[in-house]
DNA sequence: TCCCAGGCTCTCT
DNA sequence: AGAGAGCATGGG
């Protein structure tokens, strides 16, 4: 992919299949908001500004450490521009239902996020919704990530190791704040480390995740999709199970096999704005 | 007022 | 092993 550095700009040149409403409102991240045409967010420390201008993808940093070369390399992994959704979008749409949930969005990608932002996400996703979710995200890094101009960027795992349930309780987190809890201390513990993720497969880096309190198979899916590369984690939430019963009965066609978690994001999507409850 | 949300834990069979 | 209640909170 050709890339440009123009002061803090990076331009990706001739990006395809990405649209960014459908990217950063489909669900898989909670921090990121639209400001005219482009969108503002936090992607790992830096805050950067992202649009279209003609084909080209802009990506703006607007602060943050670091050289223009790294950032660049940073954020086309981060945007996943680096994985040929042209090839795997033909190779879905030899199943018909697929086919459809694609057209329904064509330009998701699944980002590749931080780690342990995406952890105490999802464990915050847990029987909750997105716009909920958000709220209680946004209410993290406002009480303890560091500011950036008008911005909070997510919380460090440094930032959060001393803070207590009670703590989270007060942003509203319900139930799920003794889960955030026990994910900070594992991780700043070294119990969890996302290094040893790397080594293993699907099953092993899921029971992994599963060692800490609130994470089962699906927040653990999430996470493995999201923030690990596990493309072929497929996270099973309420949505997902009735496209399954209604849009795939006979289970999912082998033409997704190894990218069961891409497949997914489009069958979600779709699923949340076309099925009945 | 009841139902539901990018589910999981605990308990009872 | 499998089914079912309960869970914090807020929106519809």
């Amino acid at each position: 992919m050709e890339t440009e550095i123009r002061d803090d700009l990076a331009v990706y040149k001739n990006v395809r299949d990405f649209d960014l409403e459908q990217t950063f409102n489909c669900g898989q991240c909670f921090r990121w908001n639209r400001e005219g045409d482009s969108f503002v967010g936090f992607a790992g420390s830096w805050l950067c500004r992202v649009s279209f201008e003609g084909g080209d993808m802009l990506v703006e940093k607007l602060r943050g450490e670091g050289d223009m070369q790294r950032f660049a390399a940073y954020m086309a992994d981060y945007l996943s521009l680096n994985v040929d959704y042209s090839a795997l979008k033909e190779r879905f749409s030899e199943d018909e239902t697929m086919k459809r949930a694609i057209a329904f969005a064509p330009g998701i990608r699944v980002l590749n996020q931080p780690f342990f932002e995406t952890l105490i996400t999802f464990i915050i996703s847990r029987n909750n919704n997105i716009p909920r979710i958000k709220k209680i995200v946004d209410a993290m890094a406002d009480t303890y990530g560091t500011s950036v101009g008008a911005y909070h960027a997510f919380p460090s795992r440094q930032q959060l190791k001393d803070v207590g349930v009670e703590d989270y309780s007060r942003l509203k987190m319900g139930f799920r704040a003794k889960y955030v809890y026990d994910a900070v201390q594992k991780v700043t513990g070294g119990v969890i480390k996302r290094e040893e993720i790397e080594k293993m497969d699907l099953d092993s880096a899921r029971k992994y995740l599963m060692q800490i309190k609130g994470v089962g198979p699906k927040v653990a899916d999430c996470i493995l999709l999201f923030s690990c590369k596990k493309y072929d984690s497929f996270p099973k939430d309420v949505w997902i199970n009735r496209a399954m019963d209604r849009l795939f009965p006979d289970g999912l066609p082998r033409c997704v096999k190894g990218r069961e978690g891409i497949a997914q994001q489009y069958i979600f999507h779709y699923a949340r704005f076309n099925l009945e409850k």
